[in-house]
DNA sequence: GTGAAAGCGCTAACAC
DNA sequence: GTGTTAGCGCTTTCAC
């Protein structure tokens, strides 16, 4: 029942601890004849070696914080998938807080980081500056940060994972445009995130090239969930603010958005056609589906955990930004 | 940079590293001044105690494995919230895989669980005989095994959080049948799991009793996503089998078939009504909102938590089976 | 009320 | 090629 200690084994084949040790690590200084009976031992009385003993050798816990907005949509999922398939094998734990869009809830999970002793942290903020003094004071302790879709003011000098919001917001906006929308709403994210600010400004740039920006089309929401959408939308029918299509921060809110359209028997595409941005299953589980910008979210995980492991190597190594591709898909929303 | 440790504060103080354990223990064999001056002395230097350390010496690793076999939807999201509840405050790390649904993929998983040396797995397994040799084997290892929503073959004796998917099934069943329901679908889940035979069972019962059953209104899916349960209405068109409504095993599977069949341009709930089992936001994000059983996935992941700590405390704990209630909510898909 | 020392499981210098 | 030993950070006897 207790567990196989290294002792154990020294005790069983009468050989030092050390030996059994350098067998189990393949050292070169060993007797073929002793690594194969050390090795024969340790299968038959189920050795399992001890990470905690070895963590605290190394000094480290190996344990990555993840920290993000939310869990109820598959986003932060599927970039955890992404992180695990690259930590997992190397021995990491990967401990994760929700921080539900609050600010104050995020430097809660922080303070929880700390006290956990991680290697790394992984995050999705919350607020662009808010948070910014103990993002600093984090790093200062030596444990690196990389940051993935939202990311810190630029006065902060950090490792991120990112996709270029503001070419694909442009781009999805100028398609709306192509499919003969003329009144497209934009339903912006919070703007305390650069990349509700940057979103905004790759659909304003496209809409003033056209000629045809209308400030009221503008929608505020103070937060990112389906209800937030459907309000966003009830407000602006309530405004008898006419439009034709949508283009949404987040497919929750895109969805919250076309889910109030339909209760008012709006059709869809044809009487306003919707896309957003996304990257999970959401946007094709609703009828219609949703165009929408899809992030290679899976990808991002993983480039995230690959930054961390450098900084966690080499803890003087530059900060890097790596940009990925994120792929347009048109569904039955457009 | 490095760690403030507690030799660190012994040099500093004077004092030997005993006396500042005992302080930072609240240890009563302590001078109330001497207390002072450590506490002091460890705020003013940044000390962190060192949580690798603490396991080593106290044989645990603070670790706890949660299994479950898909993160795409919310579900298990919610389940983890729970568990995070509990466990963080009490410093445990919780470690998270996903087995797909595929029991090989879920052995994999609870290897690596082993290697992580947790204290205790929660798991919502994929099948219910398939792993049971592991499930033994890990018990026997003194770590313990919680189950929750998919429980193992009763032969195991194990704790366990569920619901009574009998009763539901069949309140939900009768529910449809009261809105005027004659032609009821079921789609089933996997039969590996026993949580898909009990609704099936319920299911049965009720089409019984009211002299409506018919063998041609189940349709089997070899999967659990959106797509099966497209396919599965597919199918059954094809095979021109009239029905006015659809149980769904999941919302996953009863989004797949709304999907398809407002591709078809079937109204619902007009034409063919929807219900199915639940406990996340997906329900209530897509139109018309479905008609689900809930469930309250947060306390479960909870009462799995509590039910952990117990036979973490003590290893002989009797197991518990904690039946939690689930709630209807009719929405506008019935 | 405080200190010295052992020990948790393991690795890595250092001997031989 | 193998053994001895120190040490990672902390708690906990056991002395005094």
């Amino acid at each position: 029942m207790r567990r196989i200690t290294i002792k154990d084994l020294s005790k069983f084949l009468s050989l030092s601890t050390s030996t059994i040790s350098r067998a189990l690590l393949n050292d070169k200084n060993v007797n073929e004849e002793t690594r194969k009976r050390v090795l024969d031992a340790a299968e038959k009385l189920g050795y399992k070696p001890n990470l905690t003993a070895l963590n605290l050798q190394s000094g480290q816990s190996k344990t990555i914080g993840f920290v993000v907005p939310e869990m109820i949509t598959p986003f932060s999922s599927k970039v955890l998938k992404g992180i695990q398939n690259i930590l997992y094998p190397l021995g990491y734990r990967i401990i994760i807080t929700q921080s539900d869009e609050d600010p104050l809830v995020e430097r809660k999970n922080l303070q929880l980081m700390e006290e956990f002793n991680v290697d790394a942290i992984i995050i999705n903020l919350c607020h662009e500056t808010q948070n910014n003094d103990i993002y600093e004071h984090i790093m200062k302790q030596g444990i690196p940060m990389i940051f993935f879709d939202r990311i810190p003011h630029k006065s902060l000098d950090v490792s991120k994972v990112i996709i270029d919001d503001y070419i694909k917001s442009s781009l999805m906006v100028e398609y709306l445009i192509k499919t003969g929308r003329k009144r497209i709403v934009h339903i912006i994210g919070p703007t305390g995130i650069q990349n509700a600010v940057e979103r905004l400004n790759g659909y304003k740039r496209i809409l003033l090239k056209y000629n045809i920006f209308d400030e009221n089309l503008i929608v505020h929401t103070d937060g990112m969930t389906f209800e937030h959408g459907k309000k966003a939308i009830k407000q602006l029918l309530s405004r008898n603010i006419p439009f034709d299509s949508i283009f949404a921060f987040s497919d929750t809110l895109a969805m919250g958005a076309m889910n109030f359209l339909l209760e008012q028997k709006v059709s869809i595409p044809d009487e306003v056609s919707i896309a957003s941005f996304s990257g999970t299953e959401l946007s094709s589980m609703v009828y219609p589906q949703l165009t929408s910008v899809q992030q290679p979210l899976e990808k991002m995980g993983e480039a995230a955990a690959e930054l961390a492991l450098e900084k966690i190597k080499n803890s003087t190594f530059p900060s890097r930004t790596i940009l990925m591709d994120a792929e347009l898909v048109y569904r039955a929303s457009t």
